[in-house]
RNA sequence: GCCGAAGUGGCGGAAUUGGCAUACGCGCACGACUCAAAAUCGUGUGAGCUUACGCUCGUGAGGGUUCAACUCCCUCCUUCGGCACCA
């Protein structure tokens, strides 16, 4: 077909030779003749020679340098890839091409990561099993992903449902619980009644399910937390050790984990008891004049007789329950509180006794879940005192004096007995002290991260491989076993008995109704058979935990699999894993930030700490994907109609087009609006480059054109290092604009252009090699990357700017060597110079090498 | 409220160890080719002034440092992202 349309323009062309114009005709003819390659029809065609000769197959351990580049791996959810998912996948083939030209061993596979609510509710909404629609979206995926012409080793792919890897992720999972790291709890957790699943922390945005825009509930249902806590000071600390992430990312976990320090206190309760305080401003403790524990503070229950208006109490705890996460921390929201009356807290630094409030704008779950309140320095405090008209003392003095209330940041202490006129800092280093010496506080850290809600009351997931064991939990309970003979996890959590590893995987068992169940259980529990089990320790009858793991399980050490993906002894050999870890390039959404991507740190530190993988961090260098918008600016999306399919522009326009447009939209990480128009771009900037390939023939290049192909070596070379595609891409046009005005070009130029075009645009560049080599097929990606050569960038005349009194005059060209006084007689000679000096003496001069000379006067 | 990133032509953007502002691409205008259109090629394209050579102004606003500022400092404004009753 193709050749048949060349045919065709052919003749056409002999046509008009006919009318007369013959040069003219001829140089069409041939210019025509030359331009005829049909961009889109080159990627089949190298995408089969590719596949075929194996190219981009990874060799497990090899004597050459690994690179090991991985892109987030997508979830197949119905809808199909839009051209914001490539961009990615592109930069990152980008670098692996390259990579693998310049000799390095390069892992670069793709995988699925199809578990979770996104498979599930796509299978519920149009009707077929989970296992079905995840198969069908898969086989969809691929297809779009191949027609783009990336270089993955599919001998590598990974799927996160496929029973032969889940194994592995139940695993991991069973040596975390083993290892005391996992416990079962039964505290009102986010619940999203339209999901009909629990949801962690991190999975809730403004009180909203982060799926679907539900306002979440707090419900107590029985689950399983991971004890990420555990891992906070490290997570924070090895951010430090991170250089190659960007420092967003990084500040986002930082602020994610939330660090805090500050001490804990005990005031003792009037008439008994006591409860501890969680403050960071110490210094301001002589201003205390109540205290505000939370509705869940065990306090309230654990003082019932001695608080006189219990049933006001109750009343008030009942109805905070009633509130959504989003009514009770909406800060313009007034701050509500009940006075407990009957009891009194006692400030260990004055003895003095205050009131005591519960209040729901104090958090259960954070610090002690207790505060001590000074009006005069915080501004919640100071709002609730305004409203329940109690005493505001102020003991901290602005520095100049001046201070208006409530005066919330560090100054001089007053009114603070043998601490007044101290700093608040040095206060805050002597209080604690004093409270340690006395025995009623010390320093505390406080992280704002909290424990990872591990289990879903969903069908689409990893089965949690715990049994549950009555007999079992009755012997740990009465201590009544023998040493050896539970492991940590379940003595922690008694009844509950890991799968032992021969029975693992534990399959997720077929089922006719796979809906969420919404009582608060998933829709295994429903299956007798897959419920009912034996007890791996006692043999006595047991029941299997039926909920699932979340989303966020199987991708937290997927990069690891794809290093051994066939191993059936273990995840990953350990000296394979030596050889690729850690990830060398991580390419993928910002949204990950402070799920995936610290989810995946703390994993790999758990198996780290386990002897099972050799380095403490996952991923070297990480690099964030911005998104590509609609045409109208909007977030692209069905909903907005505004989606471009890549599928499309790849037949319209070819596979190269489409990278390079997206490569040089703008700045990697930034989010930009799709152009078609820009597309053209693209495609008539390779229209060019095929235009180039035609002039071969010159013996030698000029001087100049050789100059500024090693200038575009250089660049290419640093800027896709770097993740600036959208200047590589216009040194590359620079180039190519260059190139074209020659008459003709040495054949070695255009080779080492298509090697420097060849990671943006693989077909055309192959196209290009291939046709100017006989024998047998090796690729170009088979051959050596470009080398600038330092002696040809060296300049040896320059553009030398001429400012007069800092205003630019003149540019003169002149010997790349001249000194600072050859350049000033050179230049006071000029007649530009002359005219705007005048009579005027020179007071200095100002002589950049190489770059300018300025003249004031 | 706190933390972070950013603001440059009609548009996407380039240039930050301070040294030609607007590279490259899109769009637009004019011209060539064509019966014509598309495609392609060529020229031009920040604003103002000027017959012209040129000159002045110009990187969100205002100030400062400097021979020289998109780049550094100060005070604001705006947009985006993250965190947020976290004591």
């Amino acid at each position: 077909m193709f050749l048949a349309w060349q045919e065709k323009v052919f003749h056409t062309q002999l046509f008009l030779f006919e009318k007369s114009r013959f040069f003219a005709s001829v140089i069409s003819i041939l210019s025509i003749y030359m331009k005829a390659i049909n961009l889109p029809g080159l990627d089949k065609k190298w995408q089969s020679k590719w596949a075929k000769a194996k190219i981009y197959q990874t060799k497990d351990l090899s004597d050459k340098p690994k690179f090991y580049v991985l892109d987030m791996f997508p979830y197949p959810s119905g809808s199909a890839m839009h051209v914001g998912h490539c961009k990615g996948y592109i930069a990152s083939d980008v670098v692996a091409r390259m990579k693998m030209m310049q000799g390095y061993n390069v892992l670069h596979p793709m995988g699925w990561d199809a578990f979770g609510l996104p498979a599930e509710n796509f299978a519920i909404k149009n009707k077929i099993h989970p296992a079905k629609a995840v198969a069908q979206n898969i086989s969809k995926f691929k297809k779009q992903l191949e027609l783009i012409g990336f270089t993955y080793d599919w001998a590598r792919e990974i799927n996160t449902t496929d029973p032969d890897y889940y194994k592995w992720t139940q695993w991991q999972f069973k040596k975390m619980f083993e290892a005391g790291l996992i416990r079962s709890i039964m505290d009102p957790v986010n619940y999203c009644p339209s999901c009909k699943t629990v949801l962690a922390n991190e999975d809730v945005e403004d009180g909203k399910c982060e799926r679907c825009s539900t306002l979440v509930q707090r419900k107590p249902i029985r689950e399983w937390e991971i004890l990420i806590t555990k891992y906070a000071q490290r997570l924070l600390n090895d951010l430090d050790k991170l250089v190659g992430w960007e420092d967003s990312i990084k500040e986002m976990q930082r602020n994610w984990i939330g660090k805090s320090e500050g001490a804990e206190i005990t005031f003792k309760i009037q008439p008994k008891g006591e409860i501890k305080i969680f403050t960071t401003r110490l210094d301001t403790i002589f201003g205390c004049t109540y205290c505000v524990v939370a509705p869940e503070h065990p306090i309230i229950q654990e003082l019932k007789e001695n608080i006189s208006n219990d049933q006001e109490i109750q009343g008030y705890i009942e109805a905070s329950k009633q509130k959504t996460d989003l009514e009770r921390t909406d800060l313009a929201k007034e701050k509500t509180g009940v006075e407990i009356k009957g009891i009194k807290a006692v400030n260990p630094f004055n003895n003095q006794e205050v009131s005591v409030f519960v209040g729901d704008y104090v958090l259960g779950h954070y610090g002690t879940g207790a505060i001590m309140a000074v009006p005069a320095h915080d501004q919640r405090d100071f709002e609730f005192a305004q409203k329940h008209n109690l005493e505001i003392k102020e003991v901290i003095k602005n520095s100049n004096g001046e201070t208006v209330l409530p005066f919330v940041l560090d100054g001089v202490l007053i009114n603070s007995q043998e601490f007044s006129n101290l700093t608040s800092e040095q206060a805050r280093t002597k209080m604690v002290e004093l409270a340690v010496k006395k025995g009623f506080g010390q320093k505390t850290i406080n992280y704002k991260m909290r424990d990872w809600v591990f289990a879903r009351q969903r069908y689409w997931g990893e089965p949690i491989p715990l049994v549950y064991c009555q007999h079992c939990a009755d012997a740990i309970k009465s201590g009544n076993y023998q040493k050896d003979q539970y492991s940590q996890g379940e003595i922690n959590n008694p009844g509950w008995i890991a799968v032992p590893d021969k029975d693992l995987p534990i399959k997720l068992p077929n089922v006719k109704s796979y809906q969420p169940s919404g009582d608060g259980q998933s829709p295994l529990a429903s299956i007798a058979k897959f419920v009912n089990t034996k007890c791996p320790k006692c043999k006595g009858k047991a029941i299997r935990e039926t909920n699932t793991m979340p989303q966020w399980a199987g991708s937290c050490w997927y990069y690891l699999r794809y290093i051994d993906p066939k191993n059936k002894k273990s995840f990953v050999d350990i000296n394979k894993e030596k050889y690729w870890s850690p990830v060398d390039l991580y390419i993928g959404g910002a949204e990950h930030a402070t799920r995936h991507l610290l989810y995946a740190r703390f994993w790999h530190k758990f198996l780290k700490d386990s002897q099972l993988v050799n380095y403490d961090e996952p991923f070297k260098r990480l690099q964030h994907v911005g998104l590509i918008l609609g045409q109208d600016g909007q977030k692209m999306s069905k909903r907005w109609g505004n989606v471009i399919d890549p599928d499309d522009v790849v037949k319209q326009y070819g596979a190269d087009a489409l990278r390079v447009y997206e490569m040089f939209m703008g700045p990697f990480g930034d989010s930009i609006a799709w152009n078609t128009q820009g597309l053209v771009g693209a495609k008539r900037f390779l229209e060019k480059v095929v235009s180039i390939k035609g002039k071969t023939g010159a013996v030698a290049d000029s001087k100049e054109l050789v100059k500024m192909l090693h200038q575009t070596i250089d660049k290419i070379s640093k800027d896709i290092q770097d993740f600036k595609f959208n200047t590589a891409i216009s040194q590359l046009m620079i180039f190519a604009n260059e190139a074209e005005k020659q008459e003709k070009i040495t054949e070695n130029t255009v080779l080492t252009f298509a090697k420097l075009l060849a990671p943006f645009a693989p077909h055309l560049a192959e196209e290009i090699w291939q046709e100017k080599r006989k024998g047998k097929f090796v690729s170009i990606f088979q051959e050596a990357w470009p080398k600038a050569d330092p002696d040809i960038l060296v300049d040896d005349e320059v553009d030398l700017i001429v400012q007069i009194n800092g205003k630019v005059r003149e540019i003169i060209k002149v010997d790349a060597n001249i000194s600072k006084d050859q350049a000033l007689e050179l230049v006071m000679q000029r007649e530009t110079t002359k005219k705007w000096i005048g009579e005027g003496k020179p007071r200095n001069i100002i002589f950049v090498p190489k770059k300018l000379i300025n003249i004031v006067f």
